[in-house]
DNA sequence: CAGCATCCTCTATGATACTG
DNA sequence: CAGTATCATAGAGGATGCTG
């Protein structure tokens, strides 16, 4: 018997699941350091280098593209002073530290169940079950 | 002026952010199909062809590998009738309900700032700030 | 009905080298 | 420091055909 939520996940339309846009942002999820990104602006603004050492093992590559992504989604702002060398500052908007304050929630959802789940995969590759 | 979070997303370690297992629950949420399977079965069982006719659009390789994936992660439980033809019935389980639960608002989050973000886009797209 | 197998494309990501 | 440019790989995802 199992008990159903009290809301369930609502499609978008009537039983139409055509992308909503929801890829828009929740894409961005499946994107390996987006998360992690958020994490760390999330404690305040940082400058270019120090997330790069902060995410451990991101290039630089994925380090700027990551970046150009959340700023293109308005998540982030990106400062520039004109010094010489360049010292840019990235800190999430209004709208990312919303979007942070959401993801914080599945966050900490995937640390508690983290142990459940590598269980159930454990059991699922051990039994020939398929 | 930026109003910080009363609770930041926290890093895994101390200024540590290695893949604390995250991926393993995040990364489903970047698979395309992910989010509107569970949706779906979070509006009861479902069998395999329902599923497949409410999610237009998706091909019967990701239905199924979107499938066993919720299988293996231990969202989702797989029932066999063995009639013939075979009647196969897909239901969330009690990890799968709490794991939709926790998705369900970030989905509401996506309807209500989907316009802000791509509004966002276009200001990044037009202007050429790079 | 509920898949599995094969071929093909596109994107995410990494590695490496170069620059204002 | 804060990037950009180029090359290369793996997996996501689609299309199509076959089967118990």
């Amino acid at each position: 018997m199992n008990v159903r939520t009290a809301t369930p996940l609502e499609p978008c339309g009537p039983s139409n699941h055509e992308d909503c846009g929801l890829r828009l942002i929740l894409g961005r999820l499946g994107e390996q350091w987006t998360v992690m990104t958020l994490a760390e602006l999330s404690a305040g603004p940082r400058r270019y280098r120090e997330l790069e050492r902060a995410l451990e093992g991101i290039s630089q590559r994925m380090m700027t593209l990551t970046l150009r992504r959340l700023e293109r989604d308005g998540h982030v702002l990106r400062h520039v002073a004109p010094t010489v060398p360049p010292s840019v500052t990235y800190e999430l908007s209004d709208l990312g530290r919303s979007f942070a304050d959401h993801i914080a929630g599945l966050v900490a959802w995937s640390r508690r169940y983290k142990w459940e789940i590598e269980m159930a995969q454990a059991a699922y590759d051990t039994h020939p079950e398929i």
